[in-house]
DNA sequence: AAACAATAGTGTATGCTATACACAGTTTCG
DNA sequence: CGAAACTGTGTATAGCATACACTATTGTTT
């Protein structure tokens, strides 16, 4: 049998160490190529290349790379995310890695996925889907609050893994009740997930800052410094406006310097946007139920 | 089994050139000194130092090293963002650079809000806050889709420049007439800005597909391929009914695959779930206008 | 059982990256 | 004029991903 050989299909002959400039992603390659990779990225994460059944038994596994990867970038950050430290964490070389993964990058696609995890399970009765959407989306943004390195990675570029796709089954099942045709369903997944992670931003910053050891009030002042920078500035009198309004000033320990005065805290304001979104989605929903 | 010494004794790595690991992002430095470092990080961005008296005049410019630093990204990705791509572009070496910039970091700043520029401006009449956010959206994410690699940086984590407070102050502007709080104008603010990052993404993808000269279709597959992993696969019932559901399946040439029936496009998807967002901020602009 | 083939992990080398440091030429101030 | 301050260059270093060659291991084939 051809083809695939086993575990680690090394990278390909025709790159020697490193690559040369005009390989790098967005050099006009063929079309094609790209797209062969894509697949390729997506069917290393799906597909569990077959044990090869000579040769010398594996001592590590997919899995234990996968959670060192992640260990090392929970403790230490995405820089800090290389060969050599998940290999020195098992206790092996950098190379023996590509035994089992035939490049970084599929590493990261693997340790992204599983990082990710799965949404929590409901443990009690439906209770319609207003509730059960809010409680998918104060649990995405807990994960990714958790593990803000995930952030840092242009997700879609990505493929996606069984994980991922969990959570959207998860999304689709709080949906459940509302209805909603499968185009509407869709669509409306694609809203609740893009508020949420549009609107984690600034938590994961925080929580990032925090792993740091950072204190809230520290990262709250290095955020809210550039904010301050439009007040008394002609270029933007709404801003400053704003910023001036409230009363307590920027100075306060609020977790958000950008909502001084009395302001909603960071969650609060999570909440408030989500409730603004589930407000748009229920009017869409209960003005579908007439026809 | 091969000996599994260990990687044992690289040589200890001093403090010459590159960074030790211990100085990585992540890892456990006093709290001050983060901070210290995005305050840095945030005067460099705003404050052009002073002219020096003495000495040489500079060749180059700042200005004349972000726009290559952009044309650089725009031509050939982030990935391809080098200071040695750059200073070729200007025709001087890498280490040039280093005199208009203390590192890649203060480089990559500039260069990102530079890159975000200005929003439009407004050319005819006030439209009402409804329509003036939908312009305001369309922009911004017709900016992202135009400098995709800007979406590949956590931008959170970046100081905030003059031109990211521009666009802040512009959807200011378009929300002006809500009659809202400055508290409430904050939130709004974040909840649109959450949304239309969030609701970019796929189209960023697409556009960075494209720009490594991708066809749609290829693209579409690529990304559909993961989705329909979940077809008839009994962790995703949802998922699944709603793909099989849906007319047409995958194979056409829609842009996203996602809806493959009858779907919205993927700028009617973004316009969908803009819709809805406006509808929650306009139910409780409603509901306040009472009080 | 001996020969063989395929694999696992190691060691080493390469090219690219950011960037430290020293140097030579340039400009301005005292 | 000479020193100080600055500009751009040349060179060196450490860290990174990863190609390649080698050895030990182990199941298959004869």
């Amino acid at each position: 049998m051809a083809g695939r050989t086993g575990q680690g299909d090394r990278p390909s002959p025709e790159t020697k160490g490193g690559r040369r400039r005009e390989d790098l992603p967005q050099a006009p390659a063929n079309p094609e190529s790209a797209a062969r990779d894509l697949q390729r990225r997506s069917e290393l994460l799906w597909e569990a290349p077959p044990r090869p059944s000579r040769g010398s038994k594996p001592t590590m596994s997919r899995e234990g790379i996968v959670q060192a990867a992640i260990s090392v970038a929970d403790q230490s950050g995405l820089a800090a995310l290389t060969m050599y430290a998940v290999a020195e964490r098992l206790g092996f070389t950098t190379m023996a890695i590509y035994r089992y993964f035939p490049n970084k990058e599929a590493l990261m696609d693997a340790s992204v996925d599983a990082a990710m995890g799965t949404p929590p399970r409901r443990s009690g009765p439906r209770e319609g889907w207003r509730q059960e959407v809010k409680h998918w989306a104060h649990a995405k943004r807990a994960m990714l609050c958790s593990r803000p390195w995930l952030a840092e990675l242009p997700f879609v570029a990505a493929p996606h893994g069984p994980n991922w796709l969990s959570w959207h089954e998860a999304l689709l099942e709080a949906l459940a009740d509302t209805g909603l045709s499968p185009e509407d369903l869709m669509d409306m997944l694609s809203v609740v997930h893009a508020y949420v992670s549009g609107a984690s931003d600034t938590a994961i910053s925080l929580a990032r800052a925090r792993s740091r050891g950072m204190s809230d009030e520290l990262w709250a002042q290095a955020v809210g410094r550039d904010l301050c920078r439009a007040i008394r500035h002609p270029r933007y009198p709404r801003l400053s406006a704003i910023l001036t309004s409230q009363s307590g000033g920027i100075s306060d320990a609020s977790p958000l310097p950008v909502r001084a005065g009395k302001p909603r805290t960071m969650e609060e304001g999570f909440d408030f946007g989500l409730e603004r979104v589930l407000d748009g989605i229920e009017r869409y929903i209960d003005s579908n139920e007439g026809s």
